[in-house]
RNA sequence: GUGACCGUAGCUCAGGCGGUUAGAGCGCCAGGUUGUGGCCCUGGAGGUCGGGGGUUCAAGUCCCCUCGGUCACCCCA
């Protein structure tokens, strides 16, 4: 209870040396580290889009019905303008594809970004208020070849990372013209039913009755089972792209499982939807999500029709697969120098030294508020320094200093003059082993 | 948004049916003689017991409210 402030439900901080991962900036320094290593290695460059949006954005390109937009958006008003803290990134970087007409440069676009998103949900395992997106899109591409690259980025990521046990399922859910005629049969079928629905579900019926798709509930997965088949109403093109894609994913020797009735919250897919999950990391088990959405650009004002198809995937729930696989992620980086100093004079010298060794590109560390040379050593020794630079009444008579190598505690006396070099090709040698 | 469980030092936790100055381990700081880390020993600092109200002679311990955390529903990343 030292201050009177903290962190707001469903954020938190991020801290060197933390004891979990997820809140500790060395792990996540790697793992950014490896994901845009694995991006720009498939040849997608980093947009960066502002946090804030407007509102008209978010509602129309993901649809006024989702529940992002329906009831977990935080959006505020400004003078005549109604803002939101972004809830995921594929409208905004579709917005920016349009506003700086990147259609207009050669070849697709493929864009990847990495940034925090922010959702009114109640927080729980896996699923925070301010949380923490990276994904991948490809702009002005129909081919099928675009959807199966854009599932490979983001298989290749987890598996870079040493993530274990996903599971990638994928569906098909039809152009503009199919999907709807399929919605109409299912709805059809389901209002049969009606009365044995959940509140919630019969709320969807007549608005979203893809959704009831994937319910948990089982009753209802019971009725679920003498539904038309979204396949059976597939159009040929899609069907065909569909079949393609798994072709290409055979080629590229990825696992996958179809699940007929895996839809996405998302109104703006068509075709290609897909999701990796993971078993082991609790009720939040969707690692990523994706699909293809050729209407999106449409539906917030592009006069064109833009083919895309992206994946989008959640940080948080990134660290807790790391975590289900055993992979152990950085902690507190070491320094390579410790400069210790006894003496006004030699804080002076001291002082000085500590610049220069940065300046020769070493990470320097040293305490200013005057302490015993033994509380110093400790200090030097916690922050597990590599050598460290002893200066006191003697070495500046002497103009000699001690170096000492902590990890084999020998130590010697060298020119102060010489240190900065004698401490650079200690550190060369020792990036070669 | 709904439900369940939880909230004691920086961290992990003890604190039987309410009763003297709230404890431990780790961590932090400082000593263990003259200028030297890691091990060990000694000492020290640090808590309005999440916050507010109530019951009581007396509450960390009981009741209510509130804030936050956790997990699940829901939803999705």
């Amino acid at each position: 209870m030292a201050s009177t402030f903290k962190t707001i439900e469903g954020t938190f901080d991020v801290l060197p040396g933390a004891a979990v991962a997820v809140h500790r900036v060395e792990a996540w320094q790697e793992v950014e580290r490896g994901i845009r290593a694995v991006m720009h290695r498939f040849a997608f460059e980093e947009i960066r889009t502002p946090i804030l949006e407007p509102t008209a954005l978010i509602a129309r390109g993901i649809g006024q019905l989702t529940d992002i937009v329906s009831k977990e958006m935080f959006s505020f008003e400004r003078g005549r303008t109604s803002y939101v803290l972004r809830p995921e990134m594929t409208a905004p970087v579709v917005r920016a594809y349009l506003q700086h007409h990147l259609s207009q440069r050669p070849g697709a676009a493929r864009l990847c970004y990495l940034g925090p998103c922010f959702r009114a949900e109640r927080p729980q395992r896996g699923r925070y208020r301010q949380f923490h997106q990276f994904g991948a899109e490809i702009l002005g591409v129909t081919d099928s070849r675009a959807d199966a690259e854009i599932i490979l980025v983001m298989m290749a990521i987890y598996e870079e990372l040493g993530v274990t046990g996903t599971d990638l399922r994928i569906n098909t859910l039809g152009d503009e013209h199919s999907r709807p005629r399929y919605r109409q049969a299912l709805q059809a079928y389901l209002e049969q039913f009606k009365g044995d629905l959940s509140p919630i579900s019969q709320e969807r019926l007549a608005r979203n009755p893809l959704r009831i798709l994937d319910t948990k509930v089982a009753n209802e997965r019971e009725l679920l089972q003498g539904a038309p088949k979204l396949p059976d109403y597939v159009d040929k093109h899609s069907r065909a792209h569909y079949e393609a894609l798994k072709g290409w994913l055979d080629d590229a020797n990825v696992r996958y499982t179809e699940d007929p009735f895996l839809v996405r919250g998302l109104d703006y897919y068509t075709r290609t939807a897909f999701e990796l999950e993971h078993a082991k990391i609790g009720a939040q088990s969707a690692l990523a999500g994706g699909g293809r959405y050729d209407l999106l650009a449409s539906a917030i004002g592009s006069r064109h029709p833009v083919p895309a198809v992206g994946f989008a995937a959640g940080l948080e729930r990134l660290f807790l697969a790391l975590d289900a696989a055993g992979v152990t992620l950085p902690g507190r980086q070491p320094v390579d120098v410790w400069v210790v100093a006894m003496g006004p004079d030699a804080e002076r010298q001291a002082f000085s030294l500590v610049q220069a060794c940065r300046r020769a590109g070493l990470r320097t560390g040293s305490d200013w508020s005057g302490r015993s040379l033994k509380a110093q050593m400790r200090l030097a020794n916690r922050a597990a320094a590599s050598y460290v630079v002893i200066l006191g009444e003697r070495e500046l008579s002497s103009g000699q200093v001690q170096i000492r190598q902590m990890r084999t505690g020998m130590q010697t006396a060298a020119p102060m003059n010489t240190i900065v070099t004698y401490l650079q090709s200690q550190q060369n040698a020792s990036a070669i082993t």
